[in-house]
DNA sequence: TGAATGATGCGCT
DNA sequence: GCGCATCATTCAT
């Protein structure tokens, strides 16, 4: 096996198009370098949020206190809390003021597996990360993240050149508008997705 | 295996 | 007060 060459991903991958984007986050890695240690997962699910104009997208009817990280810079974090209960992760997208990003859905664990364990007691592997609230809750994922830069040292995007040979698409999961929009992207071939098919 | 439902907090009208 | 980019549990096939 030849070392896969590990490059870590910068400002300028995220200030383009977002749906340019999306088929190529998948089978990049995110790295999270806790207090508690290194936890890392290969990126198979997200679904694309598109600015003021996207009915479902938090930018939706201009900018909140909430959503502010949205109009950030490309390649911030946006985190919400979402029913009371879980937090979401997103990947800030496109120019400052556009106000787009990607929503982390599932991912394939790969180092720090004992820490999401810990974080999400009693479950499989491959049921850690497969859901936006599950990934959060095994990487530690809060409140505290929102905002952060993610061209920094704590979370980023690696390349590890892995292939995703099969890319499918379907419309977004759990909204209510803008549910014709074709914008959730997922590894075909992954066994760690938020649904299956 | 699938449908229904409750948990639970907060942003926004 | 309503609705929400979710998930685990329950109950039914």
């Amino acid at each position: 096996m030849p070392s896969a060459q590990k490059k870590r991903l910068g400002r300028s991958f995220y200030d383009r198009p977002t749906l340019e984007i999306a088929p190529e986050i998948l089978g990049k890695v995110l790295v999270y370098n806790s207090k508690r240690g290194r936890l890392s997962a290969r990126v198979t699910e997200v679904e694309a949020y598109i600015g003021e104009t996207d009915p479902a997208c938090h930018a939706f009817g201009g900018p909140t206190r909430r959503s502010q990280p949205l109009f950030g810079f490309p390649g911030t974090a946006y985190v919400y809390l979402i029913y009371g209960v879980y937090f979401c992760f997103n990947f800030v997208t496109e120019r400052e003021g556009k106000a787009a990003a990607l929503l982390l859905r599932g991912a394939e664990a790969m180092e720090g597996v004992e820490i999401m364990h810990e974080n999400s007691p009693g479950r499989k592997e491959n049921r850690l990360l497969n859901g936006p609230g599950k990934f959060c809750r095994s990487f530690g994922i809060d409140l505290t993240h929102n905002g952060l830069d993610l061209t920094g040292n704590d979370i980023y995007l690696e390349d590890h050149s892995f292939a995703v040979t099969e890319i499918g698409t379907s419309t977004r999961i759990g909204i209510s508008k803008g549910k014709e929009l074709m914008w959730r992207f997922f590894d075909v071939r992954s066994d760690s997705l938020s649904r299956t098919a």
